[in-house]
DNA sequence: GTGGTCTAGACCACG
DNA sequence: GTGGTCTAGACCACT
């Protein structure tokens, strides 16, 4: 389920964290819901231990998750919503910063406005069930 | 004119290369403008000369600067179009790298625009008054 | 394996790099090959660990080796032939100052051949034997 | 007559020299000819005088030219067999190096001999009256 | 353990 | 004055 790229600058814990974080997102996860140890984790994704400590506990501090001593590791039931806002949060961070970006770099709002049109209309179009929902 | 965080993330040698990047896409630093020499900017930032010259190295790798044997380094000729070309290239890659976190964390390419768009209205309306200043 | 020149002119990344670039040519280092650490490597050389440390990362730009997030550094996965095509393109290159700089110098071609031709010779007649050496 | 490759990666002096030498093994430059003032030379080269001196100091070290208090540089009164037999053991010294290099790559001494001679070919076969001599 | 960044300070060649 | 190389030793993130 979790694909690591060990080639990818994104560090290896990282790139685990984002994956729950997404498996949780879209519901695989639910709360209360016991995530794999983190032995069998690391053998599954061929990755050590460690590794899978540093991201769990990451989770953990971010109240993503939380531990049950001699037991393992659950999601918290912390709302989507909330998740959702955190989220949005992040990304409104990243889109700040390339703008700056392109700012500094004498890139125009227009200009930056007409590529990431363009960016966003090759990205795959299919929807998910989820953005089908009536409103 | 080069501000370093030191509390970034981002190493300094890196801030330096963009912040110098940026000056010369700005036009700030004309082809073959001397550059303030490592000790002097060393001083400047209260950084250590060895920082400053991993930065100039790196530039120079990427044929952004060139140095002249015992008298410093030159921004290089590079022609501007190229340089925008490359800014671009940038750009785009972040952009690519903005849509997919944005997808993995189940955001719709809507809700992205949205953020997007709002972002770009908010920043600086003062420059679009400056620029419509009479000389 | 790599031995250090310490009187000489050479920088001691750079003779670390061909080194190392000649051992890949010649087979001793394959494709995805661990090298030594560079702690490892400092100590057996007797140098100072920056010093390795700019010879792994230029060779890691000129996309001859690759980095493993803590893990180390492995030979890049490039094809022989595109290294034997460098290294043409290098000899290539100094054959040609050669020949510029004898010019300079009043050495005629026909000279500059036959000291060729003869310096060819001298260079070690064993290596044919060995190649003859029925296995 | 002297031409200067500011960015060329031979140091000037060093560009200096070889030019000096080659006008005297071309018979430009005859024994106890007065070389130009240091002073002058730099403002025909548009280079800063210190790099003159170390040029002719360079030379004076090499017994190639030497000084009269007060009067300037004179070219030695050294045969021109002499200056020959150095520039033949810098080539051999060079050629020495360059055959060792290609071996150390992997390629072979007729690989080596091939490229040579292709080389050779292509420069200029331009024949000066000095190489028509009728031996 | 791995490499990456940074500081402090030294010596060198070049102009 | 300029940049280039090197050492010594520190702290960091990642595995």
């Amino acid at each position: 389920m979790i694909r690591i790229d060990d080639n990818s600058q994104v560090p290896i814990y990282q790139q685990i964290i984002e994956a729950i974080h997404h498996s949780i997102l879209a519901g695989i996860y639910k709360p209360d819901h016991r995530l794999p140890s983190i032995r069998e984790l690391a053998v599954k994704l061929k990755v050590n231990p460690n590794t899978i400590a540093k991201a769990y506990q990451e989770m953990s501090n971010e109240g993503l998750i939380y531990f049950k001593r001699g037991q393992g590791a659950y999601v918290s039931p912390k709302s989507s919503d909330e998740l959702i806002q955190e989220a949005e949060m992040q990304i409104t961070k990243r889109i700040q910063e390339l703008v700056e970006t392109a700012e500094s770099m004498g890139i125009s709002n227009s200009q930056l406005s007409k590529l990431f049109n363009s960016i966003l209309e090759q990205s795959h179009p299919t929807i998910s069930k989820n953005n089908q929902e009536v409103k």
